[in-house]
DNA sequence: CTAAATAAGATATGAATTATCTTTATTATT
DNA sequence: AATAATAAAGATAATTCATATCTTATTTAG
């Protein structure tokens, strides 16, 4: 019941992007120093971000890293299922036919309610809203 | 960003302890069939439940699992954390020194907002509430 | 054309999950 | 009392996932 860390650095890492002047090409070395991550895991993180279609990447020298999408359109829960895969707190909310219990059990609704709290609450806040030196009073009121 | 098997399986089998006359000494085996769960898992689980203090076990024939708290007083938050450990989203959510980031992050304020959020959910359910065959109707208001 | 810079891709390690197998304790039966 | 049956406790195993690092390919600069 938590995201990875490779969730966490993608998140930042992404922040860190969109902090600077837009159309900036970003390298994962700067982007792994700034996030005080390691950077040859952050260099397979952004691999995936790319494939992922929200960053664009450019290979040699002068190449990095760009954004393919506005970082107000990127959600924290986009950015989680690109690199965690898809959220699925329990295996029944999403494909209801994927437990054969499903039918007939008593618990299922509570994962489903949690799910869609959950989901909305990821989808609520965006790359954007962290990319303010301003911290804290751009963040989106606390979901409940 | 999921519960495990091994918390579906214990809530369930602990609901359909509730579901028992009280008092009802339950048997891994018979649990695991009704829950539709592997009986050889679901052993070493309640063994967990057992060590927890939740419930009590007794060896040997005649032996099995009885309650040792209210169903209503078993949160759902409560056997997830003795199944798969503390909910914790994200390091920073609760020991903030966990980070050496923290002090200056932008996006730990996120965390800990869905952190408490899901939580607070997952305290908003008891065992109880699952305990009846009237589907549905039972559950707490969807927590926002 | 060579060297440097950069991302892409392959490989590795360890931990966690999901179990099964074996042992021990208790009770019932002979 | 000895033995067999029953049930949980504990030990072990297989697989998958998280978290990386190492090597290769590509592009540009000099
Ligand atoms: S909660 Fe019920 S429906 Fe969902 S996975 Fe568990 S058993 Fe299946
Ligand atoms: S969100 Fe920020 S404070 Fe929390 S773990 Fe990630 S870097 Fe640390």
């Amino acid at each position: 019941m938590n995201i990875s860390r490779a969730s966490d650095y993608a998140i930042r890492g992404l922040v860190y992007m969109a902090k600077q002047p837009a159309g900036t090409v970003c390298y994962v070395k700067d982007i792994a120093k700034n996030t005080n991550s390691p950077a040859s895991f952050m260099s397979k993180i952004f691999q995936t971000l790319a494939k992922s279609g929200i960053i664009d990447s450019f290979i040699g020298t002068k190449g990095g890293f760009t954004f393919n999408a506005r970082p107000e359109d990127i959600t924290i829960k986009k950015v989680v299922e690109i690199i965690d895969g898809p959220i699925v707190l329990n295996r029944c909310v999403v494909n209801k036919s994927s437990c054969q219990n499903a039918g007939n059990c008593d618990v299922h609704f509570m994962w489903a309610d949690i799910q869609k709290m959950l989901t909305k609450a990821l989808s609520s806040y965006s790359i954007a809203d962290f990319a303010t030196d301003k911290k804290g009073n751009m963040l989106p009121e606390a979901v409940q």
